[in-house]
DNA sequence: CTACAGCATCTTGTAGACAATAAGCAATAG
DNA sequence: CTATTGCTTATTGTCTACAAGATGCTGTAG
C-alpha cells in the first residue's frame, strides 16, 4: 500500500507542500515516490527485477500509473528498462560510481560558483536548518540519521546558486549516490570518523559559504569531497 | 503517424542502431521521439496544450504510451504537467535561459578537464565527423544544417570524458537549448556571423583538444561559450 | 448590466482485458 | 549423457472503457 510520509529532498521527488494541498498528488507520483524509497532503502536491492503485476498488488494500484513510474524512475538511473524483459533496480559498476562522485564534485562547485556570495540571505536557511538537524543526529550517535541528513545539508547548500536545473540535476546525483550506499551497507557504518567532527566540518563549510568567500570555500568544499570520494571509492572496491 | 526518421544526438532519444535491429522500438520511445522532434522544430509551440486524445489520433496509439512518453519529455524538460490540468510544452523565462546556459557552460568544461588529454584516440571520432559535416555546411551555406551540426559537434566533444552520465544530463541541455530557438527564431538566423569563420573556431578548438593542452581547450571554450551566451542572451532580452 | 451559481462538456486519471513476445522446461535425437 | 528444438507459461506492450475532476457557458438574481 502506498504510504507517501513525504521525507527530505534526498528521498522524495516531493512535489512542493503547498501545491500538495491544492491538488491531490497522483498515482503515478505516489507509486514513484514509494517505490523510490523501496528502492533507496535497500528494500529492493540492485539488479533485481521489478515484476509489474507485484508491484501493482504491493502498491494496490493498476499498471498503467505503474508503468508511468518507472519512466521516471528510469529517468533518474535508479532503474533500467529492457524492452521486452522488464524493469531492473540499476546495477553500479565502479565506472558508474566514478560517474557519480565526479558529477556531484562538479555540481557543487557550480553552485559555490554560482551562489557565493549569497545574494539573498533567505537561501541560507534551509542549509542551516539542515546542518542543526545534523548536529542533532551528531549528539545523539545516530550515525545513519546523520548520513542522511548530511546529504539534505549539501542539497540545501546547492540550493544557494537558486538554480532550478542544477538543484534537479543534483538531486537526481544524489539519488544514485544512496543506490551506491544501498549497494554497500559497510559505507553506511564506516564512512565516517567521528560524529561530531564530521558535523563540524560541515559547519566549517557553511560557516565559510555565509563568509562570501568562494574561493575558500571552494577549496573546503574540495577537500570536503575528496574525503567522500576516496571512502566511497575504496568501498567500492573492497566489494565491487 | 509516427515518422521515425532519427537524426543526430541533439534531436532524438536514439537507441543505438544495432540494438534496434534486434528490439522493435516501443510505441513510447518511438512517441517520445515524435513528440520531440515537433516540439524542438517549432510545430508545437511553446506553452501549447498538449491534448492527448488529439496526440493519439496524430500518431495512432493509444493514451498508456503517449502518456508514458509524456513522463520521458516531462523529466527532459520539454513539457510540463500540471495536475489534472493536462501537459503543456515548456515556456522559458529569461532566467530558465540563463540556467541553461551556465549549466552547458560547466557540463563542458568538466568533460574537458576530464577528457583532455584524450586516452583513448577513438573518442575524438565523432567529433572529427560532426566538424566535417559543419564545414560541409559551411561551404554549402546552409545556416540552419550548420547549427545544428554545431550541436552535434559540440554532444561529440563532450564525449571524450566517457562519461555516460555526463552525456546524458549535456543532450537534455542541448534539448533545451534547442527549445530556446524554437521560441526566438531570430536566433536561428542572427547568430552567427560568417559561416566559415564559425566552422573555423570549431576547427580551432577540436585542434586545441587533440594537441592535449588542457588550458587551451579550456580558455577556447571559455570564450567560445561566451559568443553564444551573448547572442543568446541578447536574444532573448528582444524578445522575451 | 454585472456577478455568482449551477450545469454540461470535455479532458485527464485509472482500471481491467487482450495480444505478442521472451524465458524456461521438457522431450527427443544424436 | 548432452545438445537442440519445440512447447508451455509468464510477463510485458498495448488497447478500450469507465470514473472523477476541471473548465467554460448559460441562466438568474441583485
Amino acid at each position: 500500500m502506498i504510504d507517501n510520509t513525504a521525507s527530505g529532498p534526498a528521498a522524495g521527488g516531493g512535489a512542493s507542500p503547498l501545491s500538495s494541498l491544492v491538488h491531490p498528488p497522483s498515482l503515478v507520483t505516489l507509486a514513484a515516490d514509494a517505490i523510490r524509497k523501496k528502492i533507496l532503502s535497500g528494500e529492493y536491492e540492485p539488479g533485481e527485477r521489478l515484476l509489474e503485476e507485484r508491484l501493482t498488488e504491493e502498491l494496490s494500484i493498476s499498471r498503467p500509473p505503474l508503468r508511468e513510474a518507472f519512466r521516471t524512475l528510469e529517468n533518474e538511473g535508479l532503474i533500467v528498462t529492457r524492452p521486452r524483459r522488464g524493469s531492473f533496480v540499476s546495477t553500479l559498476t565502479d565506472k558508474d560510481v566514478y560517474e557519480i562522485l565526479t558529477l556531484r564534485s562538479v555540481l557543487e562547485r557550480m553552485a559555490f560558483e554560482l551562489g557565493i556570495p549569497v545574494k539573498n540571505p533567505a537561501l541560507l536557511e534551509p542549509a542551516r536548518s539542515a546542518l542543526l538537524e545534523m548536529e542533532r543526529c551528531a549528539a545523539e550517535k545516530d550515525r545513519g540519521a546523520l548520513v542522511l541528513a548530511g546529504y539534505n545539508f549539501h542539497y540545501a547548500l546547492v540550493g544557494i546558486a537558486d538554480h532550478q536545473r542544477l538543484n534537479h540535476a543534483y538531486a537526481s546525483v544524489q539519488r544514485q549516490l544512496l543506490l551506491c550506499m544501498a549497494r554497500n551497507l559497510i559505507a553506511r557504518e564506516t564512512f565516517y570518523e567521528d560524529l561530531d567532527h564530521h558535523a563540524a566540518r560541515h559547519r566549517h563549510l557553511l560557516e565559510l559559504v555565509e563568509s562570501g568567500d568562494r574561493d575558500a570555500a571552494l577549496a573546503e568544499l574540495a577537500v570536503h569531497g575528496e574525503r567522500s570520494f576516496e571512502s566511497m571509492a575504496n568501498n567500492s572496491a573492497e566489494t565491487g
